[in-house]
DNA sequence: GGCGTGAGTTTGTTTTGCAAACCCTGTAGG
DNA sequence: CCTACAGGGTTTGCAAAACAAACTCACGCC
């Protein structure tokens, strides 16, 4: 059984074994952005309309402190905006950026798994209903030829030129 | 400007300002079992095929004690399973269950999030190309209509019942 | 018998998370 | 005027978790 040695992280040489050499990545680089504790509940919260510090911290039961920290790291990534809705005195409440409103699908598969996998007796807690009138469940299709993702272990999908020897 | 005290949590009835009440949520249960830190990062691992302790520390970069614990926790919630590809001596690699398959769209939304805003010069660092012979973009549609999730700050989206009041 | 591999565990330090209390600005009521 | 309350945070002190590096253990090979 030889071990094929491949590329695996991408970077063109294989890595001496036992050292770490993270892979580049995109997962990687937007789990930086919201991959943190309660960045994807304040997102959640975005996406239901709640944009309030007092509103976000009570829903999701982040420590305000943490809160504080995240808001202002997700304003920095240029996911949320933070906008005034009043001055005198001055308050402020926390938007979505079109970046920000990309990030749906991660929200709505981390939804529908839980829906599947974690739900207690009485269904889903949460149940959305398409425009087309019908009850939502997402599926993940290519964008070109509309057919979905399979489940095997490779889903169709295969890396392009995955080894660069 | 009424300020329509709505029902945000979904628990019938709307919480005392000041008071955390998190909200009952799929997303939050998911999180708690695939949100902490390297979590996605080892699964993505598992989607590419690398299932053996050393390649996903050095592959994610996860110290190993950490990586230990977060194998155990993955396994214990059923997404992985454990299973020895040797004897003599004892060896274990990590494969993803059925369940585990099924966060292919957490990954892929991820991956195309990162893609999109996070990509440097030279463009992505991978590239997937699905079994239709295309580059593999993924989009999140509505299994009943097909039709996709729009960018609205709703996305064409609503709450069923949205007030049990 | 010494070295290498694989899969972790242990140890000691640093960072982060958390709860509760506090601060500041401004409005409303007695 | 004095107090209370709302909103949006910051500060403080403590506990939990992350981290890096070294160590263990069981073998297989030279």
């Amino acid at each position: 059984m030889a071990t094929t040695t491949r590329d695996e992280t991408g970077s063109g040489t294989v890595p001496p074994p036992g050292e770490r050499h993270p892979r580049a990545c995109s997962i990687a680089r937007t789990l930086e952005v919201v991959g943190e504790k309660w960045s994807l509940l304040v997102l959640r919260e975005l996406f239901l309309g709640v944009g309030r510090f007092d509103r976000i911290a009570a829903n999701t039961g982040a420590p305000r402190d943490v809160l504080s920290a995240r808001l202002k790291s997700l304003v920095a990534a240029g996911v949320l905006d933070r906008v005034p809705y009043s001055e005198h005195p001055p308050r402020y409440e926390y938007v979505l950026t079109e970046a920000g409103r990309e990030l749906r699908p991660v929200i709505l598969s981390l939804m529908h798994w839980g829906d599947r996998h974690l739900a207690g007796d009485g269904g889903p807690p949460v149940v959305l209903t398409h425009r087309c009138g019908n009850v939502f469940e997402p599926e993940l299709v290519c964008a070109v030829c509309h057919e979905p993702v399979g489940s095997s272990v490779s889903g169709g999908l295969r890396r392009l030129r995955p080894e660069p020897t």
